[in-house]
DNA sequence: GCTTGACCTATGTCTAAAACATAGGTTTAT
DNA sequence: ATAAACCTATGTTTTAGACATAGGTCAAGC
């Protein structure tokens, strides 16, 4: 199979599968005559494996300590239980910011329907901006 | 103001202050014998409305848009409010995406709780993470 | 047989927002 | 005088690809 239909029936690009390629988390047969990567059902398998893995938030590098793990033929469960502990604390973090970043955008977006356009002053940039922060700055 | 008193004021760190004036959204005064950075309170009140953007959102670019036009003594709020809409439904689209995301681990860390540890077949992996995309694209 | 379009390759660059490293100059205190 | 603590500019690193470049290849139609 090669790179354009791979990537067709994953519905990746294929600069994607490319990319995996180029880090060699995937190894196609290399044509020596032209030099086109083919990619066999067991090379589109471990694609799967790779979109599954980055649907559950696991970064390139830790699919590749993953596979890596697998390779050797021992099991990398107890290594993905780790990572997804760790990965789970970090999202959870991430979730909260953008939990709190989406309810200061929000209240911006109501605060400032009432407010005027300003030109600004030698102390004043925006005061839309200005006079949020501080009053943000009181109530946190 | 040398660059770790300003930052150490608004507890940030130096390279952050540096990066800022390399991308010259800081302009400070700059002493020709020793060629140290001095920052005016004015460097510091455009530091802190730099900081404020950013809790809001705004990207470095675009605090650099807003505040090219207020110094060109022009209102800044009508780019700030188009600026602060877009930003929000993004912003949105992010939160919604973390969401999902933090609930699909959950849901993978609470199913793998009873299950083994497995070693990797051929047409296996790690059978946590494909057993759990199986189920997930059954659900969706 | 030749051209044209659609494919393929490898390689390098770009994105954001700093953090970090490097090599060197300066200031301050002892 | 020297050492610690500062400062400078510049380049590199991070992520996960997307995009660009320059070039080779293949299939179809003429």
């Amino acid at each position: 199979m090669k790179v354009s239909e791979l990537s067709k029936s994953l519905r990746i690009t294929p600069d994607t599968v490319r990319y995996y390629t180029r880090i060699a988390l995937l190894s196609p047969e290399k044509d020596s005559i032209n030099g086109y990567n083919y990619y066999s059902k067991s090379d589109q398998h471990r694609l799967r494996f790779i979109l599954s893995a980055r649907q559950l938030g696991f970064s390139v590098k830790e699919i590749k300590q993953i596979l890596t793990e697998a390779d050797k033929g021992h099991t990398a469960c107890p290594l993905v239980r780790e990572l997804l502990q760790k990965r789970l604390e970090e999202t959870e973090h991430e979730f909260q910011e953008a939990l709190a970043l989406r309810n200061r955008m929000q209240q911006a977006m109501q605060d400032w329907q009432d407010k005027p356009d300003k030109a600004p002053t030698g102390h004043m940039i925006c005061h839309l901006i200005e006079g949020f922060s501080e009053q943000f700055a009181k109530e946190s």
